[in-house]
DNA sequence: ACCGTCATGTAATCGGTTACATGATTCT
DNA sequence: AGAATCATGTAACCGATTACATGACGGT
C-alpha cells in the first residue's frame, strides 16, 4: 500500500481517527455510530482491519496495551494527515449514483402503493430521527457536520413528498382548481 | 445456488432479460445504459458473469450459436420469472443509506464553498439530462420506469438547491426582509 | 486486404460482508 | 461464582471492479 489505494473507507477511517485520536477501533464505532454511519456505515469488523491495514500502510501509528484487552489505539502520522487533506481538499467529480432498491423494484414493475406505503412509513421516520438530532443544535454547531445533517433532512423531506405521492395509486386525478391535500403531514409522532 | 443468492445485480439482469428477451448480455448493456444504469450502473463484465450464474442456477436458459459471434442468448425460465415476482413484490424495508462521496467529505470538513461548486454544477447536468429524457415523455408512458424518472427529477432538484445554498459561504447572512436571490437559475444550457 | 471499432468474453484481484471465536468486565 | 454482555478480533467467502484478450464485422 504504498499511494493510492486508499479507499473510501480508509479516508473515514483517517477522518475518525483525527477527530478523537487516540483512538481504538472500538471508540471508532462508537462515534461513528452517531454520525457518519447515518449515512455511510461501515461494519466493525472493517474498522478494525482497516486501521491494520492504515497502520500498515504508514498512514497510522499503533500501539497497543501489553495487559487486559490488549487494546490498540491508533493516531495519525504524518502521512496519514497528508493523505486525509489531500482527499477532503479534492472535490468529487460527478454525481452519486442513486441505488436504491426501493426505486429499482418500482421501475421494474413493482406494485407501487405497496412500495410507496412502506418507504414513507421508512422516510418518514428517518426524518423524524434526523430533526431529533437538529433539535439538539448545540453540539454540531458550524461545520461540515451540521450542513451533512441539513442534506439529511433536505433528502428526506423530498422522500417523504416523493412516495406521498404514489401511496394512492393514480386512479383519478383532481382537476386544477382542485385543493388537493398533497401535504406530508406525519402522524403524532410515537415515543418508544 | 439453490435459492436465495441473488444479488440486486441478478434481480437488475432478471428485469432486464424479462424486458426484451431473447437477448444477449450485450443486448442488455445497451438498454441498460439508457435507463436503469443512470442510477444503478453494471459494468459490462458483469452481466456477462451474471448471466452464466443465473443460466446455472436454472433462472435463466441459454442458447448458444454455433457460428460467428457464437453468441448466448438468454431468456427466462419458470424460476426466473418466479424469482423476479418475488423480489419485485416485496416492499423493501428500511431506508438505503446515501453514501455520497461529496457529503462525506462536506461532513469530514473539506472546503464547502469549492465542493459545492463542483457538486452545483455536476447536479444541474444530471438534472437536464434528466428533463431531456422527461421531454421525450411518450417512450415512457405511465410506469415503473415514468415514476422512477419522476423521481431522479426530484432528486437532482433537491440537490442542486441544497448546494447552491452553499456555494456562497455563509459569512453575512442577509436580514430578514431582504430579497435574497436564491433561485436555482441555471445558465443557458450547453450544446453539445 | 487491411484496419478500426464492435462485440464478447476470461482471469486476477480485492474490498466488504458474514460467520465464527474468545477473553474481559460487569452485574446479580 | 456464574451469567450476561462488552470488547476485540480472525477467517472464509464472494461479488464487484479492473485489466487484459481476441475474433467478427464494416468500411475504404
Amino acid at each position: 500500500m504504498s499511494t493510492a489505494n486508499l479507499t473510501t473507507t480508509s479516508h473515514i477511517v483517517l477522518g475518525l481517527v483525527e477527530f478523537l485520536q487516540p483512538a481504538t477501533p472500538y471508540d471508532l464505532e462508537r462515534i461513528a455510530k452517531q454520525s457518519v454511519m447515518k449515512f455511510w456505515s461501515v461494519p466493525h469488523t472493517q474498522l478494525y482491519s482497516e486501521c491494520a491495514r492504515l497502520a500498515d500502510g504508514g498512514y497510522l501509528d499503533e500501539e497497543r496495551e501489553q495487559d487486559g484487552r490488549r487494546r490498540r489505539t491508533y493516531r495519525l502520522t504524518q502521512a496519514g494527515r497528508k493523505a486525509l487533506e489531500a482527499w477532503r481538499v479534492e472535490p468529487p467529480r460527478g454525481v452519486e449514483q442513486v441505488r436504491d432498491t426501493a426505486l429499482l423494484k418500482l421501475f421494474f414493475g413493482g406494485d407501487k402503493a405497496r412500495i410507496a406505503a412502506a418507504q414513507l412509513e421508512a422516510h418518514r421516520s428517518q426524518l423524524e430521527a434526523y430533526e431529533a438530532l437538529a433539535a439538539q443544535a448545540g453540539d454540531t454547531p458550524r461545520g461540515g457536520r451540521r450542513a451533512a445533517l441539513e442534506y439529511g433532512l433536505a433528502y428526506e423531506r423530498m422522500s417523504v413528498d416523493f412516495w406521498s405521492k404514489l401511496v394512492v395509486p393514480a386512479t383519478q386525478r383532481p382537476g386544477r382548481g382542485g385543493a388537493r391535500d398533497s401535504s406530508n403531514r406525519r402522524p403524532p409522532a410515537r415515543r418508544r
